[in-house]
DNA sequence: GTGACTCGTGGAATCGATTACATCCCTCGG
DNA sequence: CCGAGGGATGTAATCGATTCCACGAGTCAC
């Protein structure tokens, strides 16, 4: 493969004005410039990025370190990630830590030792020492999604308490008294949060969360089927089970299905984070939805100034509830315009 | 960050002791290893990988260039690359094509700057000059699902002929006979193939496949929506729809929500690729299951293969047919085992 | 006319590793 | 006792770019 000394022998020039021609330095004559550019078509010459990322320090790589790529909620938030950061100039690995701490340090070991430009993190745990001190190492970084408390990162998330007390406003206004929720571990800050704000929205109502209707669950759908089974177990099992996120909704929708009962008849169904499923399941779920490229968007945007040595500053969008049939109530027609397809630009 | 040389220093031996206890050269004293290990250890040393890169010629990193990471086929093809790959000691950078023959022309054209050690392709379309010259040049690859006819690479799929033959036994069991099909983008071979094996099927049952009843979709979702609506507005409608991907499949399954009917009674639905979701739609859809995970493992292994100078085999594995209840039949019940969640390992 | 400046250019150092080659020191056989 | 052989180690070249510095030529002001 061509390398850059062919092309300066090519055009008669030396390796120096080669690479000030490619980066577009200002001072080279015209004629130069020309000779270059028809040697480095002629040789259908490119620029070795791993020698060049030697040279400058800079990789023009952002890292992405989430915990699921097969949760759709992720995958939607990668690829806005990804589309945006080429937007920028920017090209983004991905690593997927699938919920296991062990991983998500192998990722992001590995993309240090690459030496990317950034790091964006939707971590899976309370904080490796690993990522403490790559923060304290000075490697820029944005907490997507999840974050760390105490940290001094910028975090761009979604605030979904507004949502959630619509929703329990919802469920409330259709009768149900007795609500339960399948929690994320509480190690992540979506875990936990999202079982205060469902806890301080009820207590508005003046309802309690008793324990036996909190139930643990790890984001994925076998734990949502397992804490499911165990509230249908109850004496009393409650009258509406609110999934965290949307595949352990999957999972208490199979548990109830298995046990022969119906959604929303026998028990009703919501979720954190929609998808574009949630329109054609049986029935339509319920569900708080994030603005998800929106987040992915701006977390690279945050991400990018402070590596370009701008100041980042942490962004926080509302989520909002979107009303279907898994919890009783006929949906307005108006009230589930959620397409089913993204724009694709 | 400390680089080598300052291991060196700290060890009180030169870099090419270090490098040699690094990478595991046998002629090293005990004592100048454990003098490097703890200068390692001490300083927290981690070889920079584009250094490394930079000089041995490589980059111990895959290209997989899909076309839509959207798609929860090719979302857990990517994850099962990924682990395969880590498994032998690779990591993987994910380019989305989405589709766009440009967009995956601009992330092969990037993952070759990056001079990364193979790339592992699906097609968006014929062929791109790039591509081709990269073969060309003789970069390791691999084509995954689908392929470029006539180029010597190696290909990993899956042969959806038995169970498309399953499918339209099926179909024709239930007294379906009128069957249509949402066809891929002529240009991919997954595209024609199905097409084609389609027909095919049908021929063996003396049936006739219109041109009515081909309609050319993208695999997207909305192309699969706005065939549907063609279906439906001819003056005798399919029986049956097959879409050609589980992206179109929901399209349709909207379209034909959206004027009233209803799956299976009024028209029925099948797909080619199972996901999840599809065992909780409603109704849950009949589908060709391909071996996702084990293709993703397999083309792993053949680009690797490649790459490390053995000689690459091209993989077939038969696809299956998963029977639920969108073409009429109730499932019996052990026929639709797919679980939701696949094995976290 | 001459010194100051700018502009275009090339030579060579540099980034952080790997590795060929040279060197030194031991051991061992004859 | 000496030379061959081999193990441990260091010096320096190398990978392919970027960039500092020096230099020659041309321009301009005084």
């Amino acid at each position: 493969m061509a390398g850059i000394k062919d092309v300066a022998a090519a055009a008669g020039v030396s390796v120096a004005t080669v690479s000030r021609v490619l980066n577009g330095h200002p001072s080279v004559s015209a004629e130069a410039r020309a000779r270059v550019m028809g040697a480095v078509a002629e040789l259908e010459y490119r620029p070795n990025a791993v020698a060049r990322s030697l040279r400058t320090d800079q990789t023009h790589t952002l890292g992405l370190v989430i915990s699921d790529v097969l949760n759709p909620y992720f995958t939607e938030l990668a690829r806005s990630v990804e589309e945006e950061a080429r937007a920028l100039g920017y090209s983004v690995i991905i690593g997927n830590a699938d919920e296991r701490p062990e991983l998500q340090d192998h990722h992001v070991r590995n993309l240090l030792d690459r030496r990317i430009d950034g790091l964006l993190v939707s971590p899976t745990d309370g904080g490796s020492p690993l990522m403490l001190d790559a923060v304290r190492a000075g490697t820029p970084m944005v907490f997507v999604d999840r974050w760390i408390p105490g940290v001094d990162v910028p975090v761009v998330r979604a605030d979904g308490r507004g949502a959630v007390r619509d929703l329990v406003a919802h469920l409330h206004g259709l009768g149900h008294r007795r609500l339960a929720i399948i929690a994320g571990p509480a190690a992540t800050t979506t875990g936990s949060e999202r079982v205060e704000a469902f806890r301080a929205a009820l207590a508005e109502y003046g309802l309690h969360l008793p324990d036996a209707y909190t139930g643990q669950g790890d984001f994925q759908a076998e734990s949502g089927r397992r804490v499911t089974e165990g509230f249908l177990d109850l004496p009393e099992p409650p009258e509406v089970v609110f999934a965290a996120d949307n595949l352990m909704a999957l999972g208490a929708l199979d548990a109830v299905r298995a046990r022969g009962l119906r959604v929303p008849d026998d028990i009703a169904l919501a979720a954190f984070d929609d998808i574009p499923w949630f329109v054609h399941t049986d029935p339509p779920v319920t569900a708080i939805a994030q603005p998800t490229g929106e987040l992915g968007r701006a977390a690279v945007r945050a991400l990018v100034d402070r590596i370009e040595g701008r100041t980042p500053r942490s962004v926080t969008l509302p989520a909002r509830l979107v009303v279907r049939r898994s919890c009783g109530a006929p949906a307005p027609p108006t009230l589930s315009p959620s397409p089913v397809q993204r724009s694709t630009s």
